[in-house]
DNA sequence: ATCCAGGCTCCTG
DNA sequence: CAGGAGCATGGA
């Protein structure tokens, strides 16, 4: 067991605490350990289980990064510097992102709401997708229940200093889940055969999450939707919150029609025509600005 | 009961 | 390609 820490610099505007506020109530944040200013889970990298832990001080101008591993040497280090960095998106550089408030007082506000708010991706590719598809058409206190569940079926415990972490399962044990077993734990059938499937595209390669990474927006969206369970929302979510692609909008997502709808004065939630529209002005940032309302909508701003 | 929930597949025009 | 029926499972 080996531990090595070291700080880190966020570009500013930055805020820990909007990230810690966000993951401390998030569905989707079912192995993430989290504090008003803190924040620790195990993650697999490179072929090693590690631990990661990031504290910041009050006025969260820098973080501190606390890196645990069987084996710690230098590559693994660096995975796990690369992989914060990428997941709370600390290297962005946003001026361009708050100017877009400029022609859009609504969504300005918004901005000024919550200054330092950043694209806070979860934390591996194939738990995006999972959690995705777990949580199509169904409510978000339910999507987290089944999200735990398939982890009591299938996920796995790291154990850094003596103490247990949870960690995400192999593709290959989602595979070979059996989906009576699902089912009995309220999984759809077609959700059950979903989640198996999809985690044996994983094993087997045929889904590359490397791959959808190296592709244009678009030709990621049509390659992942090959896959059986996997529409366009889905793809979308994947790309945004699994792969931290910055400028695709989900505009079929309901709680995005809701808080925009809100918002906008409309008395009802927004069309997915709507949401496409209003995006435009977002160009570049879309994905930022999906995320900037679900916070708000989490928030019940 | 009825409607809704961070949709998807498959089938028509 | 766009639109819609049918689907599945709980929660409020």
């Amino acid at each position: 067991m080996q531990t090595t820490s070291l700080s880190l610099q966020p570009t500013a505007p930055y805020s820990f605490t909007h990230a810690c506020t966000y993951l401390a109530t998030a569905s989707t944040a079912v192995l993430d350990r989290v504090g008003e200013r803190s924040y620790a889970r195990a993650v697999r990298l490179g072929g090693h289980d590690l631990l990661i832990s990031i504290t910041a001080s009050e006025e969260a101008s820098s973080l501190q990064l606390t890196v645990s591993g069987a084996s710690l040497d230098e590559d693994a280090l660096e995975a796990a510097v690369a992989w914060v960095r990428h997941t709370f998106a600390l290297d962005e550089d946003v001026s361009a992102f708050e100017r877009l408030g400029a022609g859009d007082p609504i969504f300005g506000s918004l901005i000024a709401r919550y200054p330092g708010l950043r694209l806070t991706l979860i934390a591996e590719p194939f738990e995006a997708l999972l959690w995705a598809v777990i949580g199509q058409q169904v409510n978000i206190a339910f999507a987290r229940k089944l999200r735990l569940t398939l982890l009591e079926l299938s996920g796995r415990e790291g154990e850094f200093a003596g103490e247990r972490y949870p960690l995400m399962p192999m593709p290959a044990t989602v595979a070979a889940l059996d989906p009576t077993v699902l089912r009995a734990r309220q999984f759809s059938q077609q959700k059950a055969s979903y989640v198996i499937g999809l985690g044996a595209a994983v094993a087997s390669g045929a889904l590359d999450f490397a791959a959808v990474a190296a592709l244009p927006p678009a030709e990621a969206r049509t390659y992942l939707t090959g896959f059986r369970g996997v529409g366009r929302w889905t793809a979308e979510y994947l790309l945004i919150r699994g792969l931290g692609q910055r400028d695709s909008i989900p505009a079929a997502d309901v709680g995005l029609q809701t808080v925009i709808g809100r918002h906008y004065g409309y008395g009802r939630k927004a069309t997915e025509a709507e949401v496409r529209g209003l995006a435009e002005q977002w160009l570049g940032w879309r994905s930022w600005a999906a995320f900037y309302w679900w916070f708000a909508l989490q928030r019940g701003d």
